[in-house]
DNA sequence: TATTGTTATACTCTATAACTATA
DNA sequence: TATAGTTATAGAGTATAACAATA
């Protein structure tokens, strides 16, 4: 098989990826007693990761509008899954973190999704996993960025 | 490297196809003058390559409930962009079907979408292109059926 | 009685605009 | 005056329940 151009590589992309993310969403939405949307699964994920971030932080990087997020910080919080403090020299700012209930509900949803995709994931031989998994890591710095990129 | 797990393998999709969909999202509501939803996108290709499609067809395909999917033809019905026309031995059926405005819409939205994404793609060697179209290859049999799978 | 599709209603997610508090 | 965040409001998109028409 001859190597595909940018179009067709982009073609396959197209039609695959929303399939893909049907099955996720079906995924993380049951998972377990989670019951978090993607948008709340990726800010629960970025917020355990980062060091005190804003919620401007937050917004930027899911790509939220700021009134989006901090209506999504409110239901996460009135959910006991995240806490808000105000920033100790800049009181119009407000520090993120995730509560120990949160990283358990994250951590299980996560569990839970990964372990129903590895499954989906199941036919795939040893070299198929490789090949996959190298897409995967030649992909990320692609997308990775701001959306701007236009 | 040694090969990676089906688990490792299922936390890299995790991580990254929703990032890649917000990107797609983003181009194809931008596409020229397109304005189409992902889920308008699709429902649009998958009539136009179906024959007499009907209404519950397309909402099992695309994964919509019936009136969510009712309401989406509506859209696009008044958008000009698909006809229904009652099945000729069983009036309860409607027949789907795309109009040229709505294949040209189609079309459009596709090829403004394939070129953005195909400039994001840009990077990537000829090597490189091969290794995620043979990854995506390898993954739309798992992901193409219905999704009760789990 | 079962099937196909539509209408009624409600909920979630998201955005823009207007506002408050702080710098 | 500028920035961080919240509140008010509106619009898409989706679902379940109830309904109408046809088989």
């Amino acid at each position: 098989m001859s190597a595909p151009s940018h179009a067709e590589c982009a073609s396959e992309l197209l039609d695959l990826v929303p399939l893909i993310m049907r099955r996720i969403r079906s995924q993380v939405r049951s998972g377990g007693t989670a019951d978090l949307s993607i948008a709340q699964f990726r800010t629960l994920a970025f917020i355990s990761i980062s060091q005190e971030p804003s919620l401007s932080d937050v917004a930027d990087h899911i790509g939220l509008s700021l009134p989006s997020m901090s209506k999504m910080i409110d239901q996460l919080f009135s959910r006991g899954l995240v806490v808000r403090t105000t920033h100790p020299s800049d009181r119009r700012r407000i520090i993120l973190d995730v509560t120990q209930a949160g990283k358990k509900l994250l951590e299980a949803a996560r569990q839970t999704t990964e372990t129903l995709l590895a499954r989906t994931l199941g036919p795939l031989s040893t070299q198929d996993r490789k090949t996959v998994c190298d897409a995967l890591h030649l992909l990320r710095p692609l997308f990775d960025g701001p959306i701007a990129a236009r």
